[in-house]
DNA sequence: GTGTTTTTGTGCGATACAGTACAGAAATAC
DNA sequence: GTATTTCTGTACTGTATCGCACAAAAACAC
């Protein structure tokens, strides 16, 4: 089972008729739509544009392919958090461009809105262990990222980088949870820079 | 439809062998741990004592039955909210007391960790419309009586008592979150302590 | 070309599920 | 006591769903 981007190297049989990162992005959608338990695979197989049999053999069962697609997914988004947070600009200006980048994720076309950790990951955490722990996983990495960019920055120690980073991941998941219940993004874009000031403080 | 827990008024058939407002609460224990899209029948069947005709009687189909789960859930929450803040105390205890309520109802058992709103109302929002709007119903009314009491504090107008609230909103939903992804209530509860004097800056 | 390996896609089986029909039971009305 | 109303519980129907078996197809190895 591979799950990544890389190129395969030319295996024996026959090739795959599709690229596994661009199957986990379509996949998305609907997982997005409907979450984890009610996304049925012949709705997870029509939006893939391949079958069951074919994302059986790729990915495993339901949980494994909604595991593989979370992963994808948080990896993809770590990678954009640390890219702002290692850019130019003083802590604020890159914590506010954090913010609007999750913003314009949780309300881009054509997923349904929302991060799907948060919004879609969480309701399973209790009943699917495995999808807690990469759900958990995935948010420690975004605090870690966050930490290290306070503790690199010229900000008073008054409140840790610790704690500073678990304002600033607080304050993302309320965002993400207000965008999956309809939230506007201007509201959202007005709220986020409002707090950054606050957690920069 | 009557989901209310007033004494019914001595209809005239045969009387019910169960009370409304109990069979939400145990029905709530199956919605929180599976979420409303995997819970089924059978099962909130199960947990209410009664089974399904006489559920779909009394509240209509699942997505009924999570609605006055919800509202039920909402009520009472919001009640014992406005409780607090309308008791005695600086905003900044009131405040903290609020948020010990909140994770103390988030961990307690028997229902899994988390808020009813947040942890799986969310997820249902883009495609279940009615639930969304009572979702945001009750998140709204959560910060309308943060925002009076902060109005009604002697806290600076710099941030405004709409500002604040949100903020205190937020910080609720990130709690939620974590108590649902597993987060010890003592973590939660050093975290909302760390949060309450920025809040009341 | 022949054989091997892997993927594809139709189709199947077994289960689970939502929602309902219907007869029996428990209360009130008169 | 008889009729009426409402709730209970068994049983049922049709559908959706998951996961897999099996043959055809598409590539490589030699």
């Amino acid at each position: 089972m591979r799950t990544g981007t890389e190129i395969a190297k030319r295996s024996r049989g026959r090739p795959r008729a599709f690229i596994p990162s661009e199957v986990l992005d379509r996949v998305r959608t609907v997982f997005m739509a409907k979450g984890f338990a009610a996304a049925s695979l012949d709705e997870l197989a029509a939006a893939s544009g391949l079958n069951r049999p074919s994302l059986y053999a790729a990915f495993g069962d339901k949980e494994q392919l909604y595991i593989a697609t979370l992963r994808f997914y948080g990896a993809r988004s770590v990678e954009g958090l640390e890219a702002i947070l290692a850019g130019p600009g003083t802590i604020e200006q890159r914590l506010g461009k954090v913010y609007k980048a999750a913003i314009d994720l949780y309300t881009a076309p054509p997923h349904r809105p929302g991060c799907m950790i948060v919004g879609t990951a969480a309701v399973e955490s209790p009943s699917h262990p495995r999808i807690a722990a990469v759900a958990n996983e995935l948010l420690a990495a975004i605090e870690k990222s966050l930490e290290r960019a306070f503790a690199a920055s010229d900000l008073a120690r008054k409140p840790s980088a610790t704690a500073r980073a678990r304002m600033a991941g607080a304050i993302m998941y309320a965002i993400a949870i207000r965008a999956r219940l309809g939230a506007k993004a201007a509201d959202l874009k007005a709220f986020a820079a409002s707090m950054v000031p606050t957690i920069c403080a």
